[in-house]
DNA sequence: GTCGGTAATGGTAATCATTCTCATTTGCGT
DNA sequence: ACGCAAATGAGAATGATTACCATTACCGAC
């Protein structure tokens, strides 16, 4: 499905400002952008789009579930695509580096540890925080 | 180890202030306080404690490993006392209980997920949001 | 116990991310 | 091409947290 496929099904209407933020997340570029990441890349390829606008539409891609908001440790928040395929991340904190891990273990224990307990499960963040090696961590974002 | 001896070890100087807050997280009252839940709750007991001083206490006592902060949805960071046991939470997305959980084979996946692509790991956070079951939750906060 | 210096406090201004307001522009069906 | 509801964007407003800085409270030395 392409991104104008995907902002019908949505029930978004096709607008400029809403390509351009999908092709962003779509790109190869980082998965993992906040919002001023977002608007900063925008400006930068000469596509203006106000940053209440990124806000917004972040938002919305968030509730019709083409991005996932994430709150790692800090203020701001950081999205990406929803793939479809559920994962975690480590987070180094030299470089802010992100990686993604899935392990069905921790999954099926999470699911049993709210059920035991009467707990109808939404979602859940599982965030490590780790410092990444020295060769591979270019040290500071 | 009691209240004052806790600060002397952290290198704090004992004062009203820092004793106040502290003695709010060792009572039987709800173990998970946002800096607004502590000035509000001081401010009710009569012991006025500027909301600066709120926060400049909250973050050193975590800098100091007395209080551990989290973030759990939403923009406001909540504190909890440091007793050494570490453990895991389950937020009820109705009603705003906190429930805590501790599981040794997701606590030993997470290390191996890490080690596995060379990280070294300072701590994680993992909160499952989820609707506990109607007649324990009284809906809303 | 008093004194003095330093660290702590607290009122208020400032900052940062995010949301709101509202006049202007755009997408889209007719 | 036309018309109108929905979307945009500049700037104001908000909410949480931090910075400033003049005043006050600890604490160790007399
Ligand atoms: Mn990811
Ligand atoms: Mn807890
Ligand atoms: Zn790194
Ligand atoms: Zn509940």
């Amino acid at each position: 499905m392409d991104h104008l496929t995907h902002l019908k099904t949505a029930g978004l209407k096709s607008t400029l400002p809403r390509l351009k933020v999908l092709n962003l997340f779509g790109n190869g570029n980082e998965r993992h952008l906040s919002a001023e990441d977002v608007y900063k890349k925008l400006l930068a390829s000469g596509d203006d789009v106000g940053l209440a606008t990124v806000y917004r539409v972040l938002t919305q891609f968030e509730q019709a579930g083409l991005l996932i908001r994430h709150h790692f440790e800090g203020d701001k928040s950081v999205f990406e695509l929803n793939e479809g395929k559920h994962h975690d991340h480590i987070v180094c904190l030299q470089c802010g580096r992100i990686e993604e891990f899935y392990d069905a273990t921790i999954e099926s224990r999470q699911k049993k540890a709210a059920a035991d307990r009467g707990y109808s499960v939404h979602d859940h963040s599982l965030y490590i925080y780790a410092d990444c090696i020295k060769p591979k961590c270019p040290n500071k974002p």
